[in-house]
RNA sequence: GGGCCUGUAGCUCAAUUGGUUAGAGCAGAGCGCUCAUAACGCUUUGGUUGGGGGUUCGAGUCCCUCCGGGCCUACCA
């Protein structure tokens, strides 16, 4: 039995994400966890709320609450849509946890012992009305080059040229338009990461069955320019995880804390603690998952994320945990994505464009949405979310070809011999036919989805489904009925069996509708068909079924130009 | 500016890494079936693989160039 480590980028704590940001990460993560279980491999699912950083800080003193309570209630926001989603993490933890103050403590110490932590002092923009120090993007002004009024101290968004914050005419503060900038001195760490760029390239180099979308962006950083540079991990904030020398106070260093893009990370691992705790395990059960010197050894751990992540996942983190010189598992394959788009434009939280997850659940069950996004996936480029095509894909494949399938065959017995499965007849060629080509069908569907291939296995699966119809028309039980009820009955006997068999391998997917296939079923038989002859023989004669409702409902045309209208504009 | 990705049927995507006649789904057309959510099945129309040039016995695939789309460019996360 394989043991599987999965983590999901950790979704940032300012707000709800939307569909786009659902299907780079955590959906296809889940899809992941749910097949390699089902396939009897020992999963550990991990993923969390980033809780650091400024923009947490600004939303919560938008929002009037102290940045801890904001925290608190948007991560239960989140793992209550990520509940709705089915997403089936073994735990949903959070980056402000104790186990992640400790972790990244740890590591900073680890870190600095082994030469890997410089101190730098360096001058940064303070804004005096804010109390705060301003990151390069929070402050505006006038850009030197092109006259725009709203340059970013990072960049110019009108005329793109890459600006120092000291460069802007008339800055002022993006968070409260205030002018009293003063630029101030302040002490960093930096991470060495440079020290390590031999070690990284190597390390990279030996991933060749990456996604080129992972390997091109990491060998960019790490050859870009001078190299790869190094990197501050401590920031000028109140809200975040005190810099300390593992347990020890940093002289220096008081009041800083380390920046989100160190300790975001580490919460993959802060997570597997807190998964212990929060299940009455112990320190030795989770880090089994993460110490290949204490039982990890055999634990192949994949990552998931949007392309923008790929850069600290394959360095910065990387860097950490090589230079902390312990022993933490070092993640074994990067599955990267592409963004999804919204209808030829970009999904935007500011702009609340697109579809967000709780507004998505309030408008249809979450299979039709898993179902869609990770047919559509963006691995090999970016995709686009269009409500016709969601309409299309929802009512064509869902509805029709395994709603309808279901639909057909247990109203035919049900009226014809009754809800248990007929008994007589015998199986022929065609059945056998039939038998072969799920057996081909599922063999590929096995390979896509342990290459992680994910429209390559929702197009397969689909081709499963399809093939139920195929047989059942040329089968034809409603002809055969009149002249030879025997062998209409082994013809339903067969397709009841493809009903459970269609919710074994269809649970990554769809896993609601899964479960009331097999509840319609009356089976809790959800083995993983290795010989397809024998899955379909499970439901025997006599055993009792009943005809479930309606599994997927088709969306009419009205209602998407409604959804079309509504979600166009501006999130109310 | 630099780098990377991408462009294949009306739409969404494949094509075993240079190898027969470029394939699927949807949409369109025709036929069949009547168990079923007006569902299902079969057949079928549709391509100068963005344009041009080159390498090769052979190019969607490699090289050059032009055009279009996207992403990244290190203090948002």
């Amino acid at each position: 039995m394989a043991r599987i480590l999965i983590t999901s980028a950790i979704p940032y704590i300012n707000g709800i994400k939307h569909l786009g940001n659902l299907v780079g990460s955590q959906l296809p993560a889940d899809l992941y966890a749910r097949y390699c279980r089902a396939r009897g491999d020992e999963v550990m699912f991990l993923c969390a709320t980033d809780e650091h950083g400024t923009p947490a800080e600004l939303a919560a003193a938008k929002a009037g609450k102290p940045v801890a309570d904001y925290c608190a209630e948007m991560h239960e926001v989140q793992a209550e849509l990520a509940r709705g989603f089915r997403l089936s993490f073994d735990h949903f933890g959070r980056s402000s946890s104790p186990q992640n103050h400790a972790l990244t403590q740890y590591f900073a110490g680890r870190l600095a012992d082994n030469g890997y932590i410089q101190e730098v002092t360096e001058k940064q923009v303070f804004s005096k009305a804010d109390d705060r120090f301003l990151p390069d993007r929070y402050i505006e002004g006038t850009c030197p080059n092109c006259g725009y009024d709203k340059a970013r101290g990072d960049q110019c968004e009108n005329c793109t040229k890459q600006l120092d914050p000291t460069d802007l005419i008339d800055p002022r503060s993006a968070i409260s338009g205030s002018t009293d900038l003063e630029v101030r001195e302040t002490k960093h760490l930096y991470l060495r990461q440079s020290l390590l760029k031999d070690d990284l390239a190597a390390w990279i180099d030996s991933k060749t069955d990456w996604p080129v979308l992972t390997t091109s962006i990491a060998k960019k950083w790490l050859n870009d320019g001078d190299g790869l540079q190094d990197r501050g991990i401590t920031r000028d904030l109140h809200w975040g995880i005190p810099v300390k020398k593992g347990t020890q106070d940093w002289p220096g260093m008081q009041g800083k804390v380390f920046y989100v893009w160190f300790d975001a990370p580490i919460e993959y691992i802060a997570a597997a603690a807190e998964w212990a705790e929060a299940n009455g395990k112990t320190e030795a059960d989770w880090r089994r998952w993460w110490r290949t010197d204490e039982g990890a050894a055999d634990v192949r751990y994949v990552q998931f994320m949007g392309k923008d992540n790929v850069p600290f996942h394959t360095l910065s983190f990387p860097a950490t945990i090589m230079g902390s010189r312990d022993a933490w598992k070092l993640v074994d394959y990067i599955k990267s994505f592409n963004y999804l788009n919204y209808d030829g434009g970009q999904f935007s939280t500011s702009q609340g464009r697109g579809v967000f997850m709780d507004q998505a659940l309030a408008i249809l069950p979450s299979d039709y949405w898993r179902w869609w996004l990770l047919s559509h996936a963006p691995e090999s480029s970016d995709s686009e979310f269009t409500w016709e095509n969601f309409q299309a894909s929802v009512n064509k494949d869902l509805a029709d070809v395994l709603g309808n399938f279901v639909s057909r065959v247990t109203k035919f017995c049900r009226s014809k011999f009754g809800e248990e499965v007929p008994a007589g007849g015998s199986l022929g060629t065609r059945e056998q036919a039939l038998i072969d080509e799920l057996t081909t069908r599922v063999a590929a569907y096995q390979d896509h989805m342990a290459a992680i291939e994910v429209r390559k296995a929702a197009a397969e699966l689909r081709a499963i489904w399809v093939a139920g119809n195929e047989y059942l028309q040329s089968a034809a039980p409603w002809s055969v009925y009149k002249t030879d009820p025997e062998q209409a009955a082994a013809i339903i006997r067969l397709s009841l069996n493809l009903i459970r068999l269609y919710a074994v391998l269809s649970a990554p997917f769809i896993p609601d509708a899964s479960a009331t296939m097999l509840t319609a079923m009356a089976t809790t038989d959800d083995a993983w068909p290795d010989d397809i002859a024998q899955a379909l023989t499970v439901l025997e004669p006599g055993h009792g079924f009943s005809v479930p409702e309606i599994l997927f409902r088709k969306i009419a045309d009205e209602e998407r130009e409604d959804w079309q209208a509504r979600f166009a504009g501006v999130r109310s």
